[in-house]
Order: C-alpha cells, then structure tokens, then sequence
DNA sequence: CATTAATAGACGACCGGTCGTATTATAAGG
DNA sequence: CCTTATAATACGACCGGTCGTCTATTAATG
C-alpha cells in the first residue's frame, strides 16, 4: 500500500549516528545536516523519519535506553556476590570512556545538563530514565545488603541515588579534567569506603 | 589617550547578563546578540570588549569564580564547628536553586559537560576552578576532622573532591527532576551519614 | 492509476564575526 | 593654554554560512 525502500534501515541509522554525535558536541551543538551527511541521507529526508529536531533527540534518547540495558546487563556478569557485580558494572564503563578519551559521558547528563529548561519532553524523559537505572542499582544493592557487603543502615533504594548522582558528577569531571581518574576515584571511595559495611 | 565613556561599566553589565543567560541557555544556545540586547549594547561594538565568543564565555567563567568566592566566603559564616560551616555553605545553595526554579545549576558543571571538547581554554579554566574550590573544602573538612566531627580513615582532599562531584551530579538531577530533592538527599546522606565518624 | 515514501531545493531566521566610519577622551607639541 | 594627532570606543550595516523546517516534485509500489 505503500513505497517502503529503504526506510527501516535508515532511521536505525540515523538514530545510531545521532546518538554518537549528540554525546560528544551536545544537542544545541549538533546540526541536524551534521547527522544526515554520515549516513548520506538527503536533508530533504529528515522529516519522514521524525517530526523534528526534538522528537529525533527524543528517540535517540529511547535508543540510548535500551542499548545501555543491554550493555549492564553483560556488564552486570554474574558474580556471587552483588556488590562486585556492581564494581564491575562500572570498571566497565571506565575503560568505554577511556577508550572514547573522556570526551562523551553519559548522554542522559549531557542532555539533562544542557536542554532541561529547554525540553519539557526530553526532562521528563531522562528523569523517567534515571528511575529505571536507580532500581536496577537498588535491586543489587538490597542483595548486597542481604549478603552482609554493603551497609545496611541506608536503604538501598536512597544509595542507589547517591551513587548515580556522584558518577554523573564523576563523569563531568572526567571530561572537564580529561582524565578518568575522577571515575577511579568514585569506585575507590564511593563504591569503597562509602557502601562498606562499618 | 584612550576613550572611556561607559565602556568599563558596560563590560561588567555585558558580562552579569551573560553570565545569566549562559546559566539558563547554555553555551550553544546563546546568542551573543541576545546578551547584546539585553543590556542595550549594539552587535558592533561587543568586539571591542571582547575577542570572540569564546574569550566572552571565559572572562564569564573567571567573573563567576570571583563571586563564587564572596558568595563562599559568607555562606560558610562563622561557626565553630566547620562540618556545620560546610552544612551552612550548601543550605544557603539549595535555597538559590530554589528561588531560581531548579533551572540554573552551577556554571561550571553546566559548561564543563557542555563544552570541555570544544573548546580547550575553558575545559583548562574550570578545571582550575575546581581545584581551587576542592582545596576550599578540604580546608574546612581538616579542621571538622581535627574537631572530630567527620570521619578521619579517608584523606580530607578525598573527601572533598567527592562532595563536589556528587554535588554537582546532585545538580543535574535536580535539573531533570524539577526539584531540589536530590540537593536535600545530598545534605543529609553525603553531609551527614557519609561524612560522619563511624 | 492511486497512494505514499523519498527527495530536492528553498525558506526566513539567525549565527559569529568584520567592516568602515563617526565620536570623543587623551597625550604631545607648540 | 590651545591645538592637533592619536587611538579607544560606539555603532549599524553587512558578510558568508548554518540553522530547523516546509513544500512541491519525483518515483516506486500495490
């Protein structure tokens, strides 16, 4: 009923190349043509695959979801005990930003940082999205409780929220820093001394 | 053999202004046009007072460092107990980002995620800044440490490059939740359960 | 042929930055 | 003290380029 050519294809694209972009220069910083040009779609294409530049940052956002669930749940690995399922968790995404040269980050905080009072949508979004990443924190916290490795006079739920607001800390000072000591640092004494049982 | 006319005033209001909208728009996101109009000052003469873009957003980084310092010096206030010296610093901060409607932030951390790759002297300048507040931190935590009122197994210099960052990742996510909630989760779990001799 | 996705191209607005020129405070020369 | 040369500032028009978006046309499908 319709011409479907090669249109799937090409918005997974688009989606794929936006989100590498849109991580290191930033969303007011990233022409839409910038995207376009790397995966040789014409400009005049754009807007059958998304309504507009907000609702592409929008999906990009979604994709960056799904793709980082993948990501931890790999990275998670399947120790015994939580809390070292949690530590390897995060040396994994150090040695990610080491090889990307400290120049990315995590997108939900570049995004939330740049266009929260610009984008109720995308707000609205990332905070949706960093609920999601606080239970799954809080889900291998509780088990660590239970297993006698993490304090347990904190509730898990409300460390998990400290954690991830001191890594996107973390992660700001990586870039600004250029070094991933800052990430280091974090895992020594945040994942260290601050979660360890007294 | 020169002419000023309100050319020294004129720089300090281009330079508050700017300070202002940078904070709310970002870097990207501002037009140098839009400070221009806000203080009255026409396009043609804002290179006069400044070399570029760039030079601006940095002669604005350095002018906020400077207020930072006098906003410090008086927030932290007098009392003998440094821990609630410190407590005192970051009370007076939640209620700033209150009244400005959880949209602004920090400066730094707001440009040190946006452009650190783009341009290479204000990613240097914040990260100088940064060290100079760490240092202003660990000053106060050495004494909370010799009063006895933190916790001593971790170095204050540690201690106080990790308040920042999860201050500064607490930022973000006040942005994102519309709420000075997480800054409030700072205070009492980082501040008070973190900090807190054993 | 009817339908609909894909595309070319252009829209007006705005971007950071430059230009020539007018204005005026200062320093130097008499 | 007065003149004059100098140079910092003021100012708006304007540069080439890019922005996000839209419309008209093309082309392929059922």
């Amino acid at each position: 009923m319709a011409r479907p050519r090669k249109s799937h294809t090409t918005r997974e694209q688009l989606l794929e190349q936006g989100l590498k972009i849109f991580l290191s220069r930033g969303y007011n910083g990233t022409g839409i043509k910038a995207v376009l040009d790397e995966v040789s779609v014409p400009k005049g294409s754009f807007y059958n695959y998304f309504d507009s530049k907000e609702d592409f940052v929008l999906q990009i956002i979604r994709h960056y979801n799904s793709e980082s669930e993948k990501f931890a749940e790999e990275a998670f690995g399947s120790s015994d005990d939580p809390l070292e399922s949690l530590k390897g968790f995060f040396r994994k995404q150090i040695s990610c930003n080491e090889e990307s040269k400290c120049a990315e980050g995590c997108l939900l905080g570049n995004l939330g940082s740049e266009i929260s009072g610009q984008s109720e949508l995308c707000r609205e979004e990332i905070s949706k999205a960093w609920r999601v990443v606080e239970s799954r924190f809080a889900e291998k916290l509780t088990l660590a409780q239970e297993h006698g490795s993490v304090r347990s006079d904190i509730r898990a739920e409300v460390l998990a929220a400290q954690l991830l607001m001191a890594w996107q800390g973390a992660l700001i000072r990586m870039k600004v820093d250029a070094s991933v000591e800052p990430l280091e640092d974090f895992c020594k004494t945040m994942l260290g001394d601050f979660l360890s049982t007294k």
